[in-house]
DNA sequence: TCAAATTAGTTAGCGTAGCTAACTATATTT
DNA sequence: AAATATAGTTAGCTACGCTAACTAATTTGA
């Protein structure tokens, strides 16, 4: 008991800072797309999740509705989304990733991926896999997380 | 050779969500602070590295001078760092923190730390060992990129 | 030695991204 | 029909990133 918890606290500590430096390696290559992270972030859930209302894609992004309202603009204004009125309700709006969208999407992450994925076949295939083990506890226990 | 490659960019791919994720997660913590994530993360340095230069800091941060003079500034404003004048340079100025600042830090990490951890303990030992295994792993590898 | 170049940091001004409070417009409930 | 609730926007604040242009101090080197 009092053995589980320091050590929790170690892996907190050290998973914490190695979420923060990662996160700001990969986004240097965010600039070659001309959108920022959150904008990127709403549009892969328009891309992987469907259409979404407003409120919908700013529950999904953690986020208030003025802010997913200023990122939905943004995104609308370079043609990356496209808004709809609602048939069935006319205060609502869907909102759809464009073909335009889901490119400048694909291109991103792939720049970023492709950046992270460069440090990592580096690494041994034993701390390769070691990482990839991590990776879907880390997803299962983000899924459970709020 | 085709074998690797593709196997480092799923875990790039799923290490990235990861990160975005957590992040968002932990950073509710922060507001009890009063301080954004740039500032903890200055004060950080400092705390852990020891005074430094305003373009020290910006290098360790990785960021433009103009942006850290601006978390200094906030930092110096609220007394968590005192700045005083290098006497060999005049040119440059010593930042460190100060005993508030360092209060203030291990409050906002212990916060932080102790969300993530509360997290992690519901893991089997197993987990938290591959884990564990992992943040080693990603530490060794974010030092050596740049 | 003294003018030119370099270096440290600031200021001004821009954009993105987060928030709350207050607003409009539409739906729903009573 | 009136009151209430809901969806989204607008206005205005803060933080945090940048570049360009500036001041002040130090080095360099002719």
């Amino acid at each position: 008991m009092s053995q589980e918890y320091p050590d929790a606290l170690a892996v907190a500590d050290k998973l914490h800072s190695a979420a923060i430096h990662l996160l700001r390696r990969v986004r240097k290559q965010d600039v070659a797309t001309g959108e920022g992270p959150a904008r990127l972030s709403a549009l892969s859930v328009l891309v992987f999740g469907g259409p979404k209302t407003l409120k919908e894609l700013a529950a999904a992004e953690q986020v208030k509705p003025p802010t997913m309202s200023r990122i939905v603009a943004g995104l609308a204004r370079s043609r990356f989304v496209h808004i709809s009125n609602d048939p069935e309700d006319a205060r609502r709006m869907n909102i759809r990733a464009t073909a335009r969208g889901i490119r400048l999407l694909q291109k991103g992450r792939r720049m970023r991926i492709e950046a992270l994925a460069a440090r990592l076949i580096r690494l041994s295939p034993d701390e390769l896999n070691d990482l990839g083990k991590a990776v879907e506890i880390l997803g299962r226990l983000l899924q459970e997380w709020c």
